[in-house]
DNA sequence: TTTATATATTTACCTAAGTAAATAAATACC
DNA sequence: GGTATTTATTTACTTAGGTAAATATATAAA
């Protein structure tokens, strides 16, 4: 086979990338969830309460990225904002209506990954994973 | 090595994906474009004359989303669009200006592409290639 | 302690990408 | 030929993500 060119590789993360969210914005539809605010539920529900600041930076996103989403899941009763000990600072939790309701959301989520990902074995995942963490990224040191 | 999980994977492409359009859109910034307009600069490059619904079908995007950046690479002088033999469709076509302009612009995000990947052999390009395109597709036949 | 600097969040404003519905032209059907 | 359906594009409206600048609090420095 030929070798690959790099605009390819560039162009199929593209479009593997706008498809899952359109696809898994397509399965939220039914939970009034879209995909950024299931990352941010995401997040809280692995590692409990948080920071903006924390949020965006594991997000790899921007703070009035974050701040926006945070207003929608609020507005919708998904999370509540109070002030830290740092009066800067506000600390999202998640409502007792996003607990009970996470546990479906997530086996739905989980279930559609399974789905993207389903023509790969899992030495293939683990490659895949593996290559795209090789993409510099914001976090590399470049010297 | 632990065998990664469907939601890693998920969060990397994700985070792969927003790295390389942040990063490429201050690349292009120089030039008066963002990562957007330049896949159908680039489109109009490689394959000369298109219609609307060319682009946005190559592109794996949609209708409305093509419209609204054509009116802005439009109005800043890089296409323009006359109408076809079938009065609906519009053929688009680059200007003088952005076939002078093109050249440097393709320079520079070759450039980058070469250095978002420069951590992968050629043989792990295209691996990494063949695994995105096993992601499940728009394209794709599920039966 | 006062001033300067850094940090957390927000506001304002831009482009991107999506859905749903409107419009207009082409095509199919009777 | 006239009506119904399909196709190409656009409009209106939504969320997402970004930068730059404003605001408020915390920390460092003089």
């Amino acid at each position: 086979m030929k070798d690959v060119e790099n605009r390819d590789i560039m162009h199929a993360l593209n479009q593997g990338f706008r498809y899952t969210v359109k696809e898994l914005n397509t399965r939220l539809k039914g939970f009034d969830l879209y995909a950024s605010q299931w990352a941010i539920l995401y997040c809280l529900d692995r590692f409990g309460t948080m920071t903006q600041t924390e949020i965006w930076k594991y997000l790899n996103t921007e703070a009035p990225t974050v701040t926006r989403t945070l207003v929608r899941l609020e507005e919708n009763g998904w999370i509540s904002r109070k002030q830290g000990k740092d009066k800067r600072e506000r600390i999202i939790e998640l409502t007792p209506l996003a607990i009970e309701k996470i546990p479906q959301v997530k086996d739905s989520v989980a279930s559609f990954d399974q789905e993207m990902l389903s023509s790969l074995s899992q030495q293939e995942k683990n490659q895949l994973f593996t290559l795209l963490g090789k993409l510099k990224s914001a976090g590399e040191n470049t010297e």
